[in-house]
DNA sequence: GTGGTCTAGACCACC
DNA sequence: GTGGTCTAGACCACG
């Protein structure tokens, strides 16, 4: 899968390469097993420091998303049929869709607009989730 | 409205305050019109310092949210009947809630399950919006 | 001339006043000699304190735009037809003109966009300016 | 671009930065891609805490004309090649327009004067946008 | 080394 | 009493 950032964004770098793996695990171009490109490379393709990609890497590690080996490099350990997440991740998760959601309502979209507009992103991942 | 904040979160305080104003005003706890305490009370209240509240309630007015003025101290100018968002507010929250929804299902919930959280969650602010 | 300001408005209400009155003069509705409400009174309609009006007034005092006596009030000391300004405040307009019309021209304004604003407006004033 | 401002001016030092930044923008000597010095540099440079710049880099990153990244340190995003203005936007400047163009029709300049003097000040910007 | 966050304390402007 | 501005110094996050 390639990865792409923006190099000029308000978001961390090493966030964004968090983010498009995830989003690649969620939308079915990434699944456990794969491989990602090791650190020097991906660094060398972003023309970023090495380090960067590795912080990335290491917040997926540490989220038992990647498995990082000195052989292997970064393989993904999990995808959206490995089971459901403990209960404590929903828990916490929820506190940031609260955030999130409650912005859209205080700043206008109806309640509609809110749940449609996420049924269409998660609908969106399941189409590239069963090619 | 009593605003609680966590110290020691990842999450800067100035945001938690913006965070927590934004979900009043979601959940209808929060009209426009209604006034906050000022900074150096609510300060003083949370325990920190003057200065991080008045940052977060900065951070709202540059978005139109409160109004910040030295007779009346800060009151509320938008809530959910304020008019619909601009159509850049929404491509933007948009990619927000792409990454949130993603890191969701790759960790497990399936999509039924992320939906039905995000229904829960509006539909909770829906309930306080008409008391 | 009926004053009116907005009690909410981020710009102080003393230079509100302020800014109404000049632009009354501006616009031929105020002319060297009428009378202005008196402070006391003037407070009472816009509902603010009294002491908010004489700053107000007294600011156009020191610029000999008004003239506050005990006996007549505040009357009007100067309109477009009083002579030139100073040539020390022409200098100082114009670095405050520089500062407003580079935001414009920044912001993507064209030249000719601020131009044909600015000639509206002035033109507006004439209008007025000979009834 | 060398950024001066006055110390004992009644305008915020925060907000000279702002405007000289805009001022620079407008006369083709700052263009988008350009970097301006750090905040502690130019804090340094200016004789000022660096708090100071960093609020009034910060008032332009809001407004879209500044990129503040750690990597790059702050780069100029907008200039008047960038695209017209939004409505909005338009709206609010007349009004601050119509206020300074006001001050000058009172005060004894004439409309000629004035427009002249809009044409020479916008007439300037344009010179030097295009060397 | 860059900007970001937080604290602390001072003084001013406005009402 | 309110928010606004400025200074000063600390530590952190990012690259």
């Amino acid at each position: 899968m390639i990865i792409e950032i923006e190099l000029d964004s308000d978001v961390p770098l090493y966030q964004q390469i968090r983010d498009r793996v995830v989003e690649g695990i969620a939308d079915g171009r990434l699944h456990a097993g794969d491989s990602l490109p090791s650190t020097r490379q991906l660094a060398s393709d972003l023309g970023i420091n090495f380090h960067t990609v590795n912080k990335g890497y290491d917040t997926l590690r540490e989220d038992n998303v990647l498995r990082l080996t000195r052989k292997s490099g970064a393989v993904v350990t999990r995808d959206p049929t490995s089971g459901p997440p403990e209960p404590q991740y929903v828990v916490k998760w929820a506190g940031r869709a609260k955030t999130i959601l409650a912005d859209a309502i205080a700043h206008g979209m109806s309640t509609d607009d809110v749940l449609t507009a996420c049924r269409e992103i998660v609908t969106e991942f399941k189409r590239g989730d069963t090619p």
